[in-house]
RNA sequence: UACCCCGUAGUGUAAUUGGUAACACUAGGGAUUUUGAUUCCCUCAUUCCAGGUUCAAGUCCUGGCGGGGUAGCCA
């Protein structure tokens, strides 16, 4: 059917704050209608799942306005930072998909510039060198409630200001007993504008420059030049930043330098986890995971290592918005960002988690039957592939109840239940050791399937199939929020103590013994599987469970 | 007790800039199904509170209340 042009139009789709400031802005003409954002990581940590908010709305921008985007590490603290750090998120970036072309930069290689902008300010009289230590700044600043009172050093002429910085530069003084400061107002309500740091000496070798220098420039002194060097347009930061813009402006302003517009936004929380980079340091260092890339850990390493696709990382980043509005994202939205691209993309396998055996009375020993299983059942175009059936088999022990409520549509004694792509079993007898543990379930099997059957559970032949480690992974917390302690304890009280188990003797279909390391499996009405990238060894894979699938029968039994 | 930001279903994001609350996820119902999966339907808010302006307020004004941020020579 033609489509009307007349006809009301979709209604357009609905813009967050920032993309009405850049429409409007746009309509001004400022900028000349371009648009620049930027992804500026400081490198002292890995990138995490609150990162790639950042990552995919600066890029996406970018995209969608047909404009550039940035990678810049803020490196400005040679104390914190290392070269570790930029190899992982150079790595992490490149497997989010974003793509900054030939526009990688660094704070660092505008040290000399904002050396030079230092030194214009204090011929213009508003930067000096302050004398205070780091505990008198701290009385002199005032709090949040009482102004601040000026330094004694802030009246010094510009001879001597720029004298003494020299010097510092230079490597006269020791660690902290000088600064550069920017002369604004000791009494502003903000404590930003309150002389805020501008280059302070620090003795520390700087993982790109060396010991070339041993005075570094602040963050704020930092950041909105090297936006401005860059021609950013738009610099998206989070909320805590807001306090900053006015200095920011201040800065841009002073030094009549091309002048950004900083954006602030709420930046990511997550229920059952946490993501302050320091709390996922302790994590690591104290060994409540395994390291960086722990499945179980939201950083970008180890989200990859579970098994999540940086397309489900985009489409969660897209779905969950973005506004000023401290929120709190229940983590069920990333489990099915996931899950709808595993749906599509996984091919389907039988695997058994926890083994119960199965022996199937009327097949004879020794013979296998060849059965053919769809990889996709939406998608036929994927094929098929054969699974072996033999006179022992497995099933998972959840899939026989000896005393079945009435909704239990699986395995029972005297019961029938289909085995997925291979036909119908009959419970006959259920055989116990002495101790009355369930040992195995003797069944007849028909292979006419075409019946009317309540149940359907998978399956694995015992004399073919692939034992494998698989690993299963839960919240690493067991509240929603981590930080909710009572008086005296700490996150760390609320880990979740099974949030890993791994099952060393689960029981797969022997096509999945050449599984490549890095491929993504459903195992039916299970979960999501992926093949371990780094455990993994040649005919002996490792599943990582990326996400269960949902169970309605899990709930209907709370 | 200072300044700044923010309050819309359980959660998150919208609402053509003053025109009668939408979308997604969750939850609860139902249909289909050789995965209790997928898919598909249905149900769930008078917008923090109180005044005010207006024919009309989630949107504007005033005053409350609530949440968050800020006192590094960190970013």
């Amino acid at each position: 059917m033609p489509t009307d042009p007349a006809a009301p139009q979709e209604k357009a789709p609905s813009r967050n704050f920032i993309q009405q400031i850049i429409d409007a802005d746009r309509a001004a003409e400022k900028n000349e209608g371009r648009v620049h954002t930027r992804f500026p990581p400081e490198p002292n940590g890995y990138l995490h799942i609150g990162h790639a908010k950042s990552i995919c709305l600066n890029y996406g921008l970018a995209r969608e306005y047909g404009g550039k985007f940035n990678l810049r590490f803020d490196d400005t603290n040679p104390a914190k930072e290392e070269q570790e750090y930029v190899d992982s998120i150079l790595d992490d970036l490149h497997w989010l998909g974003a793509d900054w072309e030939d526009r990688l930069f660094f704070a660092s290689d505008y040290f000399d510039q904002l050396h030079q902008w230092a030194v214009q300010l204090i011929k213009a009289g508003k930067a000096y060198v302050c004398d205070l230590d780091a505990d008198q700044m701290r009385e002199y600043r005032g709090t949040l409630t009482a102004p601040g009172k000026e330094s004694p050093f802030r009246d010094r002429s510009v001879d001597e200001n720029l004298d003494l910085f020299a010097r510092m530069k230079t490597g006269e003084f020791p660690d902290g007993s000088r600064i550069l400061r920017a002369k604004i107002d000791m009494a502003s309500p903000n404590i930003n504008l309150r002389d805020p740091v501008m280059f302070r000496i620090k003795r520390a070798h700087h993982h790109r420059t060396g010991d070339k220098w041993c005075i570094y420039p602040s963050y704020d002194f930092t950041h909105g030049q090297s936006d401005s060097l860059e021609g950013i347009t738009h610099s998206i930061c989070t909320l805590e930043f807001e306090n900053h813009r006015p200095l920011y402006d201040w800065f841009c302003e002073a030094l009549e330098i091309h002048h950004p517009q900083q954006i602030e936004f709420a930046r990511l929380n997550l229920t059952y986890t946490v993501m302050s980079k320091r709390k996922l340091l302790q994590l690591v260092t104290e060994k409540h995971v395994a390291g960086w890339d722990d499945p179980r850990m939201l950083t970008l390493r180890g989200l990859r290592r579970r098994g999540y696709t940086s397309e489900s990382i985009c489409a969660f980043c897209e779905r969950i918005g973005v506004s000023k509005v401290n929120s709190t994202i229940d983590m069920a939205w990333l489990e099915d960002a996931i899950r709808e691209d595993l749906n599509e993309r996984a091919p389907r396998a039988l695997g058994v988690l926890r083994p119960l055996k199965v022996v199937l009375t009327n097949i004879p020993e020794g013979e296998t039957l060849e059965m053919s299983a769809p990889n996709h059942p939406q998608k036929p175009e994927l094929g098929t592939r054969t699974v072996p059936l033999s006179r022992e088999i497995f099933i998972e022990q959840d899939d026989f109840m000896e005393q079945a409520p009435k909704k239990f549509f699986r395995l029972k004694p005297s019961g029938e239940v289909r085995l997925r792509a291979a036909g119908i079993i009959r419970c006959d007898e259920v055989v116990k050791d002495a101790s009355g543990q369930i040992v195995k379930l003797h069944c007849t099997f028909d292979p006419d399937s075409s019946r009317k059957v309540k149940g359907t559970i998978h399956w694995v032949s015992a004399a073919h199939a692939l034992s494998a480690e698989v690993r299963l992974f839960d919240h690493l917390f067991s509240c929603e929020n981590p930080d909710d302690v009572p008086e005296g304890g700490t996150f760390l009280d609320n880990i979740n103590p099974n949030s890993l188990e791994i099952l060393t003797n689960a029981k797969l279909e022997p096509s999945l013994a050449n599984a490549e390391p890095g491929s993504h499996f459903q195992f039916e009405r299970s979960g999501y599987f992926f093949v371990d990238p780094t455990d993994s060894k040649p005919g002996r894979p490792v599943f990582n469970r990326t996400a269960t699938l949902r169970d309605t029968w899990a709930k209907m039994k709370k």
